[in-house]
RNA sequence: GCCGGAGUGGCGGAACUGGCAGACGCGCGGGAUUCAAAAUCCCGAGGGGCUUAAGCCCCGUGUGGGUUCGACUCCCACCCCCGGCACCA
């Protein structure tokens, strides 16, 4: 891999290079873990702070303390459901699970809760959302990861079940329709099912949830079109009218998304509206579009479609009568006091009365969930975190890192669910300083871990007292340009962007965003336009090109191909012709038979057209670098040294700066000539040719004579004519004239430089 | 289904802020050089048609409309491809 990269020419520090999985690396990715743990999240300040620093209310018992206090930690334990398969005795990753069942030997696979790591991304949900505002990046990555996080804001309410204590919190974004709540939902794994379910459905219940539990995340969204579900027995009050709701449970609830119930509004959310017509559930419109809204609708189209007059009317009478579910704004019905109020309105309205009566209040909710951050794996960074024998649960001290991982027999899985380091028994038990005993964590970090900040380790990698001094940390960042694939729109950047924004809070990095600028770059497909992969067998080899096409010929050709960001397929063909450009520019300069400076290269001015060129050259190249665009860049380069190869004799100024903008995209051959052109230090000391604008400018121009828009002829005339004289030009053509034939002039549209339209 | 990006010769692609579409490269055709070939150099070329010819005309940037003196570029509707998300209440 090193020898490959630098094989291509490429100017990298080696000094600087990491290594994730060295202990002397992630020893900070550990002390980083720490911090996390060690930390809460401050809603008001809106920033992390030192745990010691978290206020805890009085008068609570120890237990309770720590609670609170793990409650709150940046990293913390849970639950959470993972793919268990019994038959392999091991944890499998989403892409390992194939319709339910193991990718390898097709085992069922079920979702079983383990304790996990989690990392409390959510808490920075509004800070990763607002810093995308101050970011160079592409459009479509912010939106990718603003739509990853999600924010919607609503109302969270409280539902009392009937008969009972409990009250079911929901979230909704529609709290203007709760009049036509019909019933209730919630996730089969919500923690008051059990509690409300009453005895007749109890088996049915159960039931229902041990099948939710055996499909996948991904099995329970192909499932979409068929809804499934189970009454539980149990009623919920509707809290603005009193009425009874039945309560059922049902996968299309999902428990990791805000409350894990939702109150069912069948007229005006169609997946509560499928749920209805499958179990016969009552329907109740408490929106009455607007004419607008109702236009909108797939209704309206079909009746548009249909030639009916009054389309807007006929989509309101539908909603009224329960034959469509409408998802739109509009005006209240069937809501009692608040009849007639808008959509925005109502919700306004509406949350004030829950507030004021205690019964609910405005809410935020994210898509982004906490980040499961534990694997089952031996290869993974160890935490630095001991089990007591009195359960409790204590982090190493920094000065105990790094904390390695253990040689083992074997990295396979223990076959009970536990990770393979729990089989290092010497490793896991331990004494702590005040002689307690305890059993280290056996759950590893996951990949992400080491990469989240190792372009803070770049600038200070041999630091052994710190992961980045600050002196350095503040002279490097933020990084200027990040150049990445596509696949790592959000994870990768998400996480980055999250340890960074938690370093930053702390007082460790200087910027808020780690990455100023960001682009992606498009892949590389083989010849046949598809993916590069060795089973279609279309893969290209570096080595193999450079070895018979040289560096400076992949390097060039990869930057021709078109534009850095889009996908494009390989060529051999379009290597040899940079490789023949290449060759062309070595015959420009030096004699093919000698192999010496060419006679004709000569320290001779240059002609006006070869002065103009070069210096259209050195600015297009400039500007190009600049964008990004090498592919016109090196375009123009072609066009330089096409024109070079026809002079007789070849002004050696011209060649020189030619080579020196040559030599970002073709370092090697440029040096070569550099040398041959009698500079015996590299070219590399030399300042970026400087050109004059001045010169860019041709003496005349050809303009393009247009009768109506259609091109008549053509003219030449001075760069700076004013308009009178090209528009006199423009008449004085015979072709122009005979395309007139007679017809008078109207407007004449002169735009210099460019055309004249005449219009007739 | 929703969101984002794109669609230009045989191919990769270029075109400033609405101003000569197809730069540059590949491939292709013709020629020069050569005993021959490779390499190299020169010329040609978007498609179609008219003309003995110089030349001339029509069509043309996914499709159909629109705005404009003028549209690859702006607006509306649609088609196709790529990427992402996918019961997020």
């Amino acid at each position: 891999m090193r020898r490959q990269v630098k094989s291509l020419g490429f100017s990298y520090d080696w000094d600087r290079q990491v290594d994730t999985t060295d202990i002397r690396y992630y020893k900070w990715t550990q002390w980083i873990f720490l911090k996390l743990f060690n930390s809460w999240f401050d809603e008001d300040l809106q920033k992390a702070r030192p745990i010691e620093d978290l206020p805890i209310p009085e008068g609570l018992l120890e237990t309770q303390r720590e609670q609170y206090i793990h409650d709150r930690r940046l990293a913390y334990e849970a639950f959470a459901p993972v793919n268990w398969c019994p038959e392999l005795g091991t944890v499998l990753a989403n892409e390992e699970v194939v319709g339910g069942v193991s990718e390898r030997g097709g085992h069922p696979v079920i979702r079983k809760p383990m304790r996990q790591w989690m990392l409390r991304i959510t808490q920075y949900a509004d800070r990763l959302l607002k810093g995308l505002d101050s970011v160079d990046w592409p459009e479509s990555i912010r939106k990718l990861q603003t739509d990853w996080i999600g924010r919607s804001v609503g109302a969270s309410v409280d539902f009392q079940v009937d008969g009972h204590e409990d009250v079911v919190r929901i979230f909704t974004t529609r709290p203007d329709t709760l009049f036509g709540a019909t019933y209730m939902v919630l996730a089969p794994e919500h923690p008051l099912v059990d509690a409300i379910t009453t005895e007749v459905y109890r088996a049915d219940v159960n039931r229902y949830r041990e099948l939710a539990a055996r499909k996948s995340d991904m099995d329970r969204t192909d499932l979409a079109k068929d809804k499934t579900g189970q009454f539980t027995g149990a009623y919920a009050v509707n809290p603005v009218n009193g009425v009874l709701i039945p309560i059922w449970i049902s996968d299309y609830v999902l428990i990791s998304y805000g409350t894990g119930a939702i109150m069912a509004v069948p007229a005006h959310d169609e997946r509560d509206w499928e749920f209805a017509k499958k179990f016969e559930l009552p329907i109740i419109p408490v929106v009455q579009p607007t004419v607008e809204a109702a236009h909108k609708t797939d209704l309206a189209a079909k009746l548009r479609a249909e030639a009916i007059k009054d389309v807007a009317g006929a989509v309101i009478a539908a909603v009224k009568r329960c034959e469509i579910c409408f998802i739109g704004d509009g005006a209240a019905i069937n809501s009692g006091s608040f009849n007639g109020l808008s959509t925005a309105e109502f919700k306004t309205k509406i949350t004030d009365w829950l507030a004021e009566r205690g019964l609910g209040k405005q809410a935020v909710c994210y898509k982004l969930r906490d980040w499961l951050f534990s694997r089952q794996r031996y290869w993974g960074e160890p935490f630095p975190i001991i089990h007591t024998a009195d359960d409790k649960t204590v982090a190493l001290s920094e000065r105990d890192l790094p904390l390695g991982l253990p040689e083992v027999a074997d990295y396979k899985p223990t076959g009970t669910g536990e990770p393979p380091l729990a089989k290092s028994t010497e490793w896991v038990n331990v004494t702590l300083p005040d002689g307690r005993k305890g059993k280290r964590e056996t759950n590893t970090m996951p990949q992400w871990a080491g990469s989240c900040w190792y372009y803070l380790r770049y600038l200070d990698p041999h630091n052994e007292s710190q992961a980045v001094a600050p002196e350095k940390e503040n002279y490097w960042m933020p990084v200027d340009l990040y150049i990445g694939g596509a696949e790592h729109a959000v994870l990768h950047l998400m996480y980055s962007r999250f340890w960074h924004h938690l370093l930053y809070d702390l007082g460790y990095v200087s910027t808020p965003e780690p990455f100023r600028k960001l682009i992606n770059q498009g892949m590389i497909l083989g010849e046949d336009n598809q993916k590069m992969s060795k089973s279609r067998g279309n893969v290209i080899n570096p080595d193999k090109v450079i070895a018979d096409y040289g560096a400076d010929s992949m390097r060039l050709y990869e930057m021709f191909m078109g534009p850095l960001e889009v996908a494009k397929p390989w060529s051999m063909q379009g290597v040899e012709g940079v490789h023949r450009f290449l060759n062309r520019l070595w015959r420009v300069v030096i004699d093919d038979n000698t192999g010496r400076l060419s006679d004709i290269v000569q320290p001779v001015p240059a002609d006006e057209e070869t002065q103009r060129l070069l210096h259209q050259t050195i600015r297009k190249v400039g500007e190009d670098i600049e964008t990004f665009g090498f592919n016109t860049a090196i375009s123009q380069m072609m066009i330089f040294v096409n024109h070079l190869s026809k002079l007789t004799t070849r002004p050696t100024n011209a060649v020189e700066s030619l080579v020196l903008v040559l030599a970002p995209f073709a370092p090697h051959l440029c040096e070569e000539l550099w040398r041959r052109l009698g500079h015996p230090d590299s070219l590399a000391y030399e300042p970026w040719p400087a050109f004059d604008p001045s010169r860019t400018r041709a003496k005349t121009v050809e303009l393009a004579v247009q009768v109506l828009g259609k091109i008549k002829d053509r003219i030449v005339v001075a760069a700076d004519a004013d308009i009178a004289a090209i528009e006199a030009a423009a008449l004085a053509s015979e072709k122009v004239q005979a395309a007139l034939a007679g017809k008078t002039v109207k407007k004449a549209i002169v735009v210099q430089g460019r055309l004249v339209n005449l219009v007739v």
